[in-house]
DNA sequence: ACATGCATTTCGCAT
DNA sequence: ATGCGAAGTGCATGT
């Protein structure tokens, strides 16, 4: 039995069945009219309407409403749920620490409650990624310039790690950093300040090579600014 | 009928219910095995397994495991979703533009078919933003230091707009950048972004403060390099 | 549509 | 645990 459902649940048998779920390690969903109460690292209200809440048993809690891919309120794997009972009401309630966050979701009515048994063990294959666009690089160094030359990846400075460093044709050590979709100016900043550190630390001219698809005008300005430069290259 | 359930419907007549909801503006979940195929800004497959499928009426896909907060393959809002029937089985298709991205959710068995009517006319109240601790700086300039007083918020310069400028006792211009929470490089680079702008555009000596709840090492050797300051203000 | 930055970002990886 | 950056980031806001 992979999936029960019960419609209509009182709050006590739905308090039981949540509860039932969580200990069983399923997935719990519940549909139905309900506010929401988060207080955290920030703090919300919501009252109350229809929404999808989901219960995973990694300690996620969803609650989603009939729009958008983000949900409405939620808690992170690792929280703890616990289903009770007020003035005949199920209330679903997730705690965490570090930090402390709490949601209480208080449900006026369930219209349907399912409990789901998981079985999932395959693991998802993505490319696309910038790891695969710095495979590319690495194999064809000349697509960030002629003579490019990598040296490191992932080379550690004092303000976090540049994608690529390397050395130029004239021996220049060059600073390549990587993006798999258009670049704005936090990009061209980063760049910046790896190129500075490396420089500093060095105490050489370093050069530094902002690597996209296609750069925003204000981030084209700051490049200028710093005296780096600008490569395209199709994702 | 808020909601109605279909335990292990066959593939037609799953296709046939998830279309129907569609139609009506519901909002549709599936518990089953399945599985995912991606294509779009990047790429995945997800071999077989049980997951939570969840169709939105705003167009939103989501495709959820018995883990994560985050679902393992989505759909945003203003996707196009089809049910069709292959060798029996169902398949979901969601298909949308700029980008061009599709899914296709191919499922081996549906354990659970849920439509939903969801009534949700409510708000978020959501509180604890930086939006609030802008407020909170702007009625009391002294938690940036003594003598500050705002002269504009969201300045916009060539490179992104700065959070609060105003000027300090000397009669010199400050730009601050507000953090709700621990800043890293990333914050520290921006701050020095505006104040770079700040400077050249006004060719004048511009003072920079990060004001947040706590600072990185590497945040605060960058800020030191910069010639910039850090103001700790609690959330 | 594009640009820009916040987000209860989440997540993974390295230290 | 913290530091750091990627993400199919999503999302709101302004132009």
């Amino acid at each position: 039995m992979k999936a029960r459902t019960v419609e209509r649940p009182g709050g006590p048998d739905a308090a039981a069945a949540v509860a039932a779920g969580i200990a069983d390690e399923a997935l719990v969903t519940l549909f139905g009219r309900c506010e929401v109460v988060y207080d955290g690292r920030a703090s919300s209200y919501l009252g109350p309407g229809d929404r999808l809440v989901v219960l995973k048993p990694d300690g996620t809690l969803l609650v989603h409403r009939g729009e958008q891919r983000t949900p409405v309120n939620w808690q992170p794997p690792g929280s703890a749920h616990t289903a009770s009972v007020h003035d005949d009401c199920l209330v679903v309630t997730s705690e965490r620490e570090t930090p402390t966050e709490r949601i209480d979701v208080t449900f006026e009515t369930v219209y349907s409650l399912s409990v789901f048994d998981v079985e999932d063990e395959e693991a998802l294959e993505l490319s696309g990624t910038e790891a695969d666009l710095r495979e590319r690089v690495l194999d064809e160094p000349e697509l960030v310039e002629p003579g490019f030359s990598p040296d490191e990846t992932e080379r550690a400075t004092d303000v976090g790690a540049a994608d690529i460093v390397g050395t130029d044709e004239a021996g220049r050590t060059v600073v390549v950093e990587l993006k798999r979709r258009r670049v704005g100016p936090t990009a061209a900043g980063q760049l910046a300040r790896y190129v500075d550190a490396l420089a500093r630390e060095t105490d050489e001219d370093v050069r530094g090579i902002l690597v996209a698809p296609s750069i925003t005008d204000g981030a084209r300005r700051l490049l200028d600014e710093e005296g780096l430069t600008f490569q395209r290259l199709e994702p």
